[in-house]
DNA sequence: TTTT
DNA sequence: TTTT
């Protein structure tokens, strides 16, 4: 857990879309998500408001009793603002032709969930009213994980994603 | 300038390389480095020291007076330790076979060096004694403009980082 | 705007009462908060909740054409959920008696308003419906600029702070 | 261990003076230094080079295995370089005639020293040679355990620090 | 009180 | 004084 340097990331964005959410034979729970920071300024040669957004691929992972995967799973959908702080790391993969690709990831140790009331604004799979949301939520989490993840079902899958998202 | 959204990074860590900069005809000037965080740790079960090494791709910029890309390519070198922030960007580009890749960078705003007097470790090209660097160092900048940078010469290939550096 | 060393704080939290804003005669603004930020975690022995909650004292200064103390005043209230990052600065003032007595804040230098929609509970000014914020703004702080703050009016003294506030 | 809201602080700088260290029955140590950030910049009216310094009060206490008073206090010293993350928090205290008074504090989570060999320039106590330190270090505590911690000695008594001095 |  |  030391660590010579500091890497250190704090993004405070929307999610592109439901978070996908895997579990694992020994009960953990790992989420991916994608999160947009956007920036606006005014063009100083055409005075024009322009706009850029970026998009930023998180994990979550449970870390001991702190179950943020399957937290982050259950709580967080399409369009919820969030704030998360983590480290960078990029991981290396190889496509279909076994050639080397890297996908830097932000993966989270920390989460706070900044809509009002876990309200969020697209969705559908729908379970209301699981306002009140608490980070430490650890009397939240068995019931919760009676319910299926907001992100599981019909296989959501990471290539329908639009785009402009680079991953 | 305005944002909505955080977008921060914030690294300490130690070049793994001579920056490379570029200069451009508008005078401007941009520097890329590579910093290395390392993390280490005790395997639960081998009892082992373990230790990964992060390898982050950052990018200075000129910023109006604020002359960053040039004073980075000036004053940094291999082994360098520094804290930047600054924020995440991804970039799309083509590969050979015309494929999209994309490579994530910290394109930073704010640089601390870290070596008790410009130092460093590594180096050669060796302009010795340029210590007092103090980041808004207006005063040593026209002076050190007339130096080659440390990082240009020949054309050093990003290529011949080593293998370990994923980019 | 050199800086050795770093002194930097990120705060999300809610402000316990609507903001204070004095004017200049340069047309200047700086606005006062406090903003909590709190805690809570199971009590080891007893195995109850416990709770503390940390107050912030907050300034927001004009900053050249980032009016940010003038937008400070207008936008945020009593409830308001904001993240703010900025400096630490230590005052040192004298009391009645005399005597040497020093107080913390929080220089701000970004913010960003986190409530769903400026919406916000308390306050009354009501200047409803400007949703949809920007920290640059640019376009609304004219209009603003002539209404009267939210937090001005009966000259709101700053002595009638609860006296739990430690400043 | 759950926050509602954020309370982040970063700093990096050097300490005032040797830090001081307090031993507990349970064998717990706490920490106690002044950590200095400077800001330079040049003035717009007369051109001169101007300067601020702010004097940060940080606390170390040993959380868990991680035993951050005690190593702060063997390693630290006077002049040391360190950047430190923790967050803020304000205490309330009587003086001499039980008036109220707060002193706001930086509760340290995470330190990193910056000096090049743990070299440090002051000091005097002197176990000369423990360089090559690491966060970590649990292998350095025990032996460490055993000498005096370099703040200790003559009982250093913090009412001897110098008026200027904020708290 | 630090540091440059 | 906030918030949940």
């Amino acid at each position: 857990m030391a660590t010579r340097g500091v890497n250190k990331v704090i993004l405070i964005g929307n999610l592109g879309n439901d978070p996908e959410t895997r579990f694992f034979p020994d009960g953990g729970a790992i989420t991916n998500a994608s999160i947009a920071t956007s920036e606006t300024w005014r063009d100083k040669q055409s005075g024009e408001q322009r706009e850029r957004t970026e998009w930023h691929r998180v994990v979550f992972k449970d870390r001991g009793n702190y179950r943020l995967g399957q937290i982050a799973g259950e709580y967080l959908k399409k369009g919820s603002k969030v704030y998360v702080e983590g480290s960078l790391q990029t991981r290396k993969w190889q496509d279909q032709s076994g050639q080397d690709r890297y996908t830097t990831e932000i993966v989270v140790n920390e989460m706070q969930m900044l809509d009002s009331r876990g309200s969020g604004q697209g969705g559908g799979a729908g379970y209301g009213g699981d306002s009140g949301f608490s980070q430490s939520a650890p009397a939240a989490a068995p019931a919760a994980a009676q319910k299926a993840p907001a992100s599981s079902a019909p296989a959501a899958d990471f290539n329908d994603f639009d785009d402009d998202i680079p991953f």
